[in-house]
DNA sequence: TGACATCTACTAAAGAATTGGTAGATTGAT
DNA sequence: ATCAATCTACCAATTCTTTAGTAGATGTCA
């Protein structure tokens, strides 16, 4: 009856961690008061959750005074690339090309995002291959 | 201290909804024979998930004999579309190019794959636009 | 008819995710 | 020194997700 953990960041984790990139090292606080301007919560909800998240190895921590500064430990872009990764495995069987076509259909890019799409398209060909 | 309903189908949810979508309608017994070939469950793991699924509205169901036919309730391309759409919004804050960079990184398509890609684009602008 | 298979409904159970409270320590200001 | 603010650790509670057992009904077949 158990159930397996999720290998990507969980919703609320993927929140707080899109603060720190933003303005890390952070405190507890300094992340709530950025929190609240969208969704309130109590200090110790996210007290918790940045103790579970440095648990998972998710953040990373020191101390300074009394307060801890958090960090988050993977950079943004590891960590989204893992989040595709998983996504296209478990909702689109690994196909690219069906990925970003719902992506496309989803977003309905300007002609100017789509020039932008082509041009990462291009850089990416070459950067890689 | 509660918890919001996720927008989208669950991990095992989704993985359900494939079998469905390309065998439905479906028995309870013939979706288990299935998912069995790849990670075995019990069968009333299984009637219990289509039954919460059904609650949920994410999947129809009919009398044949004494067994339900199952079927998906909304198809393939719109559940795909709403799930993009919820990661965009969640871990991509609305960047198209940003998500379609990560696609991109971590599908590494071959030169086939990017021309199919190139042509998706193309198509999808032409149709919409 | 009786043994057996199979279907459903109901229930349980446990882990994961999320929110918050309480208590105790420490700091800073008056 | 005392009072308020603030920080942490620890714990509680609730809902969701996932898996599975049990019981009861029904159908099949010898």
């Amino acid at each position: 009856m158990p159930r397996h953990r999720q290998a990507t960041p969980t919703d609320v984790e993927l929140e707080i961690l899109h603060v720190l990139w933003e303005h890390q090292p952070m405190t507890v606080r300094e992340v709530v008061d950025v929190l609240n301007q969208t969704r309130p919560r109590a200090y110790t909800s996210i007290l918790s959750m940045l103790n579970v998240m440095f648990e998972k190895g998710l953040v990373q921590r020191e101390l300074q005074g009394r307060a801890h500064l958090y960090r988050a430990k993977k950079s943004k872009e590891r960590t989204l690339g893992t989040v595709v990764k998983d996504l296209l495995g478990r909702a689109f069987q690994g196909s690219t090309t069906s990925l970003i076509t719902h992506v496309l259909e989803q977003s309905k890019p300007t002609a100017e995002e789509l020039e932008e799409i082509r041009r990462a398209i291009e850089d990416w060909q070459e950067g890689e291959e």
